[in-house]
DNA sequence: AAGAATATACGACTGTGGTAGTATAACCTT
DNA sequence: AAGGTTATACTACCACAGTCGTATATTCTT
């Protein structure tokens, strides 16, 4: 069962995904000083989100709780990238962001940690 | 000099980084097997992706040549990802890379190999 | 050289993501 | 309880990505 959030959207789960659970009002006040939405915008978004299925709204209070974990949305996210542009493979992703120039010393030898305590 | 290419031009792209150099007519019958596309269709992605300076148009036979890499694309691409939502940090990406259920062994070992070899 | 076939250019329609205006409802405050 | 204020819902507008129809130009065939 893929949602799929519009940018927009994701803007508003990524207010509960790292603050938590909160109102509408609390959300498009974070909204409007982040990014400069209109309230209306926020709820309209808001209401989006609960009809796919990826926001829920709880009494008392009206809160807003996500539905959906951001590593699920950044999994999917991932994928289409993967399709769209490294021919379905995520190994050519892996080995183009290691090509990258802004990688330090200090990061390479993170990511070989991490790699390493796979097998 | 960022150039964003939409999705109905990547496949246009697509198919010149995969078959060299080639005229519009070639490019239009390929799509045309690959995703039905009409013939106006490409010949109009063709044109946008010229507009974009994506693509160069040279005499005689008007041949259709890429002007930009694959790679730069791909770089461009993960960025926007990794900023939409991996909050800006590569490294999330990585790691979420890795976490996924469908690495085989052998893969593993290769990703091994290749973290490896950058140090 | 005329007519057919093919190649290219131009313009337009459609669906939809993003944003906000306006209406309605709930909640205070006195 | 009336008037004002804040919270929520509904709806519409705009921009633009995606697609293709029609017009024009070019090439081929006889």
């Amino acid at each position: 069962m893929q949602i799929k959030l519009f940018d927009s959207e994701l803007k508003v789960m990524d207010v509960l995904w790292k603050e938590g659970d909160m109102t509408a009002k609390r959300i498009s006040d974070i909204l409007r000083e982040q990014v400069g939405w209109n309230v209306n915008t926020t709820y309209t978004l808001i209401k989006r989100c609960i009809a796919k299925g990826a926001i829920e709204r709880s009494e008392p209070g009206f809160l807003c709780r996500t539905l959906i974990p951001k590593e699920q949305v950044q999994e999917q996210e991932t994928t289409e990238l993967i399709n769209k542009v490294f021919d379905g493979s995520a190994e050519l992703l892996f080995a183009s962001l290691l090509n990258r120039k802004n990688l330090s010393a200090e990061e390479i030898e993170r990511l070989k940690q991490i790699v390493n305590k796979l097998g």
